[in-house]
RNA sequence: GCGCCCGUAGCUCAGUUGGAUAGAGCGUCUGCCUCCGGAGCAGAAGGCCAGAGGUUCGAAUCCUCUCGGGCGUACCA
């Protein structure tokens, strides 16, 4: 159920209420639109408008003057005391409104009748969405680096989906060139190493003998901890991490050493691709990720989009061949250098066929493309997009996301990554440690292009110094509530709720920041701001904390217990709706 | 060198896209457990928004420069 709420609001009425009154004014531009806020300081009231201090300019004439005409003609002929329930003007000029108790109820029996749909949106109005995320090669784990992607890009997909768009989330992996080959040459030398031990069900055949026999190793510097004993075989830049030897050793089990004298290196490759490939599968699933579509870049060559892609960018003229190599003139469209897109040895860099994935994506006719990048990106995609305005698409359409990378600390100092060399934390470790509905908290709670500090012994800690638990624990506190009213049988029916006896002041708090929900997840979604929501999130627990503690439900008169029930319900349900949101669970008890 | 991002309380960060007296959490200090879950609440201290100019009614926010940090700057992805 989505539920266009936005014609029936507050900030609505105010808009259209004030576009009214200044048309009735002289020399206010044409299409002029005021502006409205949510005051910081609630003593400016529910809502202000700083339209009088930006029309003086046009007026010729002091803020405060055209408050007051503005307020005179607003009073007689717009104001709707449903809505409004008093105006002023303070400060320069700005006019503050405040709202009707009436209005807060009606918004707090809106978000109890739509429950779990409190939030939604159909403002999207079913357009479509791609999100691109994660995209990470498969040539090992995902790292604490790709958990940051993939919960932005979760989260966001996320917010699009609750204001109405139709989200497909792709993940986009590179199993062409040299890193995949530099994968298969690295299982194979590890099978070399396994096929090698003495204690293989195996070892005594011939040909295990023979190889024994054959089998050498070296060193290999720049291990995690210094040099590494590798198999001689094993190449320069090979991969170092265990779960290399473990594909290996999987590959003895199954194929004993049969595999020895494969030709090449492909069921090597194959096999490493798919274990990775299932494993990362399986722990996105585990962080609450869910893929709707692996797009393959081997696919863009089988399909012949690659050369299709070359081709028309040749016939653009912007395509040359030096030393070997196919370059295209990105010096012309104000990069410093052109750009290699074919090496010497025919192979292409990545970013042909990055420019050809996105030729496909804009093919499939999305309203909506968004890509997900690390810093690291920072210089590489804008290659991209030039491609695409090159073959006259309209690279505006795809927007960018890049986040900052992050740092894990512990024990008060950061933990040292080096993904080339197998020294890094992985996300399933995280996970481990700190649980995934806490590893999803602390990767939305800062804002994309900040760095983001882990502190890992803050995450692991089940306190109230942990955000994450502060939020699930409110949302506990209320169920526990609602759970010991049923027990000694106060009746819990929002319908029957007299909310207009609401009105202590910690209840008029929580319930302004109650309803302020579906605008909120609707600026969220359209900043691409997850951090946002889970700043609100925190607000909302605190002013039902701070409620909590003014206003008892159980032992007060029976109207205004079922009236507190019912507010409690409401920030139940937004709780737990922003959390999902999120991708964290909302639990019952702790 | 060049490109992009960042610099806000001791620490980690918000700041509604240019608004009113710049806000949270952690840490520190002071109170509060006969009471629906104390994983909490109330309060205090803590700031030249890196610095300097500029734009205007009004700047943490926009422009220029300087300083400091991060990420890039491959015929690697």
């Amino acid at each position: 159920m989505a539920v266009a709420l936005r014609d029936r609001d507050m900030e609505n009425y105010l808009r259209a209420a004030l576009v009214r009154v200044l048309q009735t004014m002289e020399n206010v531009p044409t299409g002029f639109l005021p502006e409205l806020s949510v005051p910081a300081n609630p003593n400016h009231g529910d809502f202000a408008t700083n339209c009088a201090m930006q029309l003086a300019r046009h007026l010729l004439r002091p803020p405060r003057a055209i408050a007051e005409d503005i307020l005179t003609t607003f009073m007689s002929k717009e104001h709707d005391p449903f809505y409004v329930k008093s105006v002023t003007i303070a400060g320069a000029g700005f006019i503050n409104f405040r709202c009707s108790n009436r209005y807060l109820y009606r918004e707090l029996e809106t978000c109890l009748a739509h429950g779990s749909d409190f939030g939604r949106s159909s403002i999207g109005l079913g357009e479509r969405a791609l999100v691109e995320f994660v995209s990470a090669n498969p040539t090992g784990p995902l790292t604490v680096g790709h958990g940051r992607n993939a919960v932005l890009g979760d989260t966001i997909a996320r917010l699009l989906e609750w204001i109405g768009y139709a989200v497909t989330r792709e993940y986009y992996f590179n199993d062409a060139g040299r890193q995949m080959r530099v994968l298969g040459a690295s299982v194979r030398s590890r099978y070399e190493e396994v096929t090698a031990e003495k204690d293989q069900s195996f070892a005594t055949s011939a040909r295990a003998v023979q190889h024994r026999h054959d089998y050498k190793t070296k060193q290999l510097a720049g291990g995690a901890r210094g040099p590494v004993t590798v198999p001689d075989s094993f190449p320069e830049d090979g991969y170092l991490g265990a779960y290399i030897t473990e594909i290996a050793r999987e590959l003895a089990r199954v194929h004993g050493p049969d595999l020895l004298d494969a030709k090449d290196n492909d069921c090597f490759e194959h096999a490493a691709k798919q274990t990775i490939l299932s494993d990362i599968r399986a722990t996105l699933e585990r962080l609450g990720v869910s893929m709707d579509s692996y797009f393959n870049e081997k696919d863009l060559y089988n399909t012949g989009a690659i050369t299709a892609t070359l081709d028309a960018l040749r016939a653009n003229k912007m395509i040359y061949e030096r030393d070997g190599a196919t370059w295209f003139k990105t010096s012309e469209l104000g990069k410093e250098s052109d750009t290699v897109l074919v090496k010497h040895t025919g192979e292409p860099t990545y970013r042909l066929p990055d420019i050809a994935y996105h030729v496909n994506k804009m093919e499939r006719d999305y309203d909506i493309l968004i890509n997900i990048f690390g810093a690291d990106h920072i210089a590489t995609y804008p290659d991209i997009l030039r491609g695409l305005d090159v073959l006259g698409l309209d690279s505006d359409q795809i927007e960018v996301i890049i986040y900052q990378f992050v740092t894990l600390m512990r024990a008060g100092e950061e933990v040292k990554m080096s993904t080339r060399k197998a020294n890094f934390v992985t996300l399933d470790e995280l996970m481990d440690e700190v649980t995934p509905d806490v590893t999803r908290y602390f990767f939305s709670m800062r804002s994309a292009q900040k760095h983001l500090e882990f502190d890992l012994d803050l995450a692991r800690e089940a306190s109230d110094k942990n955000p994450v638990f502060y939020l699930q624990y409110a949302h506990a506190r209320i169920c526990s509530i609602l759970q010991k009213a049923a027990e000694i049988s106060i009746v819990s029916d929002p319908t029957l709720a007299r909310l207009s006896l609401l009105d202590h002041e910690a209840e008029s708090a929580l319930i302004k920041e109650v309803i302020q929900f579906p605008q909120i997840v609707v600026n969220c979604a359209q900043a691409r701001e997850p951090h946002r929501l889970a700043i609100y999130l925190r607000g909302v627990a605190e002013a039902f904390t701070r409620f909590y503690h003014s206003c008892r439900i159980i032992g007060e008169q029976k109207e205004v217990a079922m009236a507190r029930m019912a507010l409690a319900q409401a920030t139940g349900i937004t709780l737990r709706n922003g959390l999902a949101i999120l991708g964290i669970d909302a639990p019952d008890r702790m």
